[in-house]
RNA sequence: GGCGGUGUAGCUCAGUUGGUUAGAGCAUACGGCUCAUAUCCGUAGUGUCCGGGGUUCGAAUCCCUGCACCGCCA
């Protein structure tokens, strides 16, 4: 059986510009896809952008551009944002594409074809702006709480799913899979939403008020309306039907979400698919929201985190490592700067950057930088690649779990071991005495073999600082390459390795207060 | 209004099926080392486990109730 892995993150909406929640559900499906690959999984990792409505047509018509122009502005604004922030996709998919709309048609034209969409009348308080309909209480004093614009009551002919006649199924699946939607929370959610009936879901707009869209292949009055188009990508990516991607990734297919975007995923999406006549995704997984100063991020706050400012100022991989590190996914989290830079300054410079350096420095002062033979095992050598070796298997399995925060403060607990275990053994004094050459030596292999493992380790997440600490070391630049097997096995680092002082790993950021990005 | 979640050390949080003196990291204080990015190692803490009531030999954990905050739904 081959091993296979698939991940999606949404498709991003063009009329937002990139903030740390895009880059959060990006950065995640980068690290599972790293990790994954180093598993020795084939992996297929999906990314893109949402292009069609209204929203994008008015910002168009605003900008004096046509849609696809603007379209195209927007979306490249995502499509090279990722290669700055290390994003290792294998695929941008965007909705304009032909091959999307091909599969959009092809799902439509199928669900309709079964009885499974059908002509229907609905009337209600629609915004314009929104292009949707509001219930009486989500206005705030009548009017729409984005456009402060009162809706109009409209009452129109659509096209609907329906979706109701596959609730039980839906019901049913979930039960009998208890992963098909992690955290459990949110597995919880879906199911208790689905204890009430299910509504039909709209699919359609005329097109004489939505014309940015994509026809509908049995009536061409109409264009489909958000989830018919959005959701397909995940499979259109793949090139369903035939394509060999869409067999060899799509009963390994995991999406990953935040949970503003729960139920579509939860509930349309599988009985969509089930409609078409596809399996079911093998997972959905769901994350919180990164509260700025304990509130939401909005752009009527104006507290954005713009991805690349932070890594402009403290780098790409210590943004990374705060990202993963410091929400327990699944959670909401909070993002500072003062956190960020107390992780950088303690995590990253104080316990790993530091270790580092003092190993390579007393290869470099006592040896001449090369790495000289170990001599017999003792006691606290044994205990140190106990530690590695518990390590190593926590941090697998908290990966699968999607345990971020735990892999990386169990990764922790090995470096922490390994500075402990430089202060016990005391190489500078070993150094001092003739005979103990060769226990100095032991010493020195044993904290660069660990250096060697914790680098595999962190590579998913910081595959600069992985690929520096292996340079440094003499290792090469093969990292990327590296299986994590690897990291299980004791002594592979190289006896005769010359070591190379080279720059900082990550400078200690001095500033008392760091102000500015959040306020 | 209905449903769900959260409330534990100064801060961020762990605490499995109820079981000894409630934990980790950071921050703080003191001590040690000097290879290292004034870094590292060790020691020390401090807690009305939101309030009240109950079950139990025993409750942060289970039940009831109140309060605060958050989310989803109507």
């Amino acid at each position: 059986m081959a091993k296979r892995f698939y991940i999606t993150t949404p498709i991003y909406y063009v009329n937002d510009v990139p903030h740390i929640g895009h880059a959060y559900t990006t950065i995640v499906a980068d690290v599972l896809s790293r990790f994954h690959r180093q598993s020795g999984f084939e992996t297929f990792f999906l990314t893109g952008t949402d292009e069609h409505g209204n929203k994008v047509l008015q910002a168009a018509e605003a900008a004096g551009k046509t849609p696809e122009a603007y379209a195209d502005q927007i979306s490249a604004l995502f499509k090279d944002l990722w290669p700055q922030l290390d994003i290792s996709n294998d695929y941008f998919i965007r909705t304009t594409a032909e091959k999307h709309k091909k599969v959009v048609q092809l799902i439509l034209k199928k669900v309709h074809e079964n009885g499974d969409i059908y002509f229907g009348e609905y009337g209600g308080h629609y915004c314009f702006g929104c292009e949707r309909f509001y219930t009486q209480r989500e206005l705030v004093d009548g009017k729409c709480p984005d456009h402060q614009k009162e809706p109009q009551f409209i009452k129109e002919k659509n096209y609907f799913f329906k979706m109701s006649k596959y609730q039980n199924w839906l019901i049913h699946h979930i039960e009998e899979h208890e992963d098909f939607i992690r955290p459990e929370i949110y597995r919880n959610k879906v199911l208790s939403f689905l204890q009430e009936p299910l509504e039909d879901l709209c699919i359609s707009r005329p097109n004489n008020r939505l014309s940015w869209g994509i026809s509908l292949p049995f009536d061409s009055r109409y264009v489909t309306y958000v989830w018919f188009d959005a959701l397909i990508n995940y499979i259109s990516a793949l090139d369903y039907p035939s394509g060999s991607a869409f067999k060899k990734f799509w009963p390994v297919a995991e999406h990953l979400i935040a949970k503003d975007i729960l139920i579509p995923h939860g509930i349309y999406w599988p009985t969509m698919l089930r409609a078409a006549g596809i399996p079911p995704y093998k997972r959905l997984n769901v994350h919180g929201y990164w509260n700025i100063k304990e509130s939401k991020m909005s752009k009527s706050l104006g507290n954005i985190i713009r991805p690349l400012e932070v890594k402009e100022k403290y780098g790409l991989d210590s943004f990374r490592y705060f990202l993963l590190r410091e929400m327990a996914f699944g959670l909401d989290s909070n993002f500072s700067e003062d956190a960020l830079v107390q992780r950088i300054n303690s995590d990253l410079a104080n316990d790993l950057g530091n270790l580092l350096n003092r190993t390579v420095a007393m290869v470099i002062k006592y040896f001449e930088g090369k790495v000289q033979s170990p001599g017999p095992v003792e006691t606290i050598d044994e205990a140190l690649r106990e530690t590695a070796s518990s390590v190593v298997e926590e941090v697998e399995v908290f990966m699968r779990e999607m345990a971020f925060n735990k892999a990386f403060s169990s990764t922790w607990k090995l470096i922490a071991k390994v500075n402990q275990y430089l202060d016990q053994t005391a190489p500078w004094s070993l150094a001092k005495e003739k005979k103990q050459q060769r226990r100095l030596a032991t010493v020195l292999y044993n904290a660069l073999e660990s250096l060697r493992i914790i680098a595999i380790l962190i590579y998913p997440v910081m595959p600069r600082t992985g690929v520096e600490i292996w340079r440094q070391i003499d290792l090469g630049a093969q990292l990327p390459e590296q299986e994590f097997s690897q990291a299980k096995i004791w002594g592979q680092y190289r006896v005769g390795s010359i070591v190379e002082r080279a720059r900082t790993l990550f400078p200690r950021v001095d500033t008392p207060k760091a102000q500015g990005m959040d306020g």
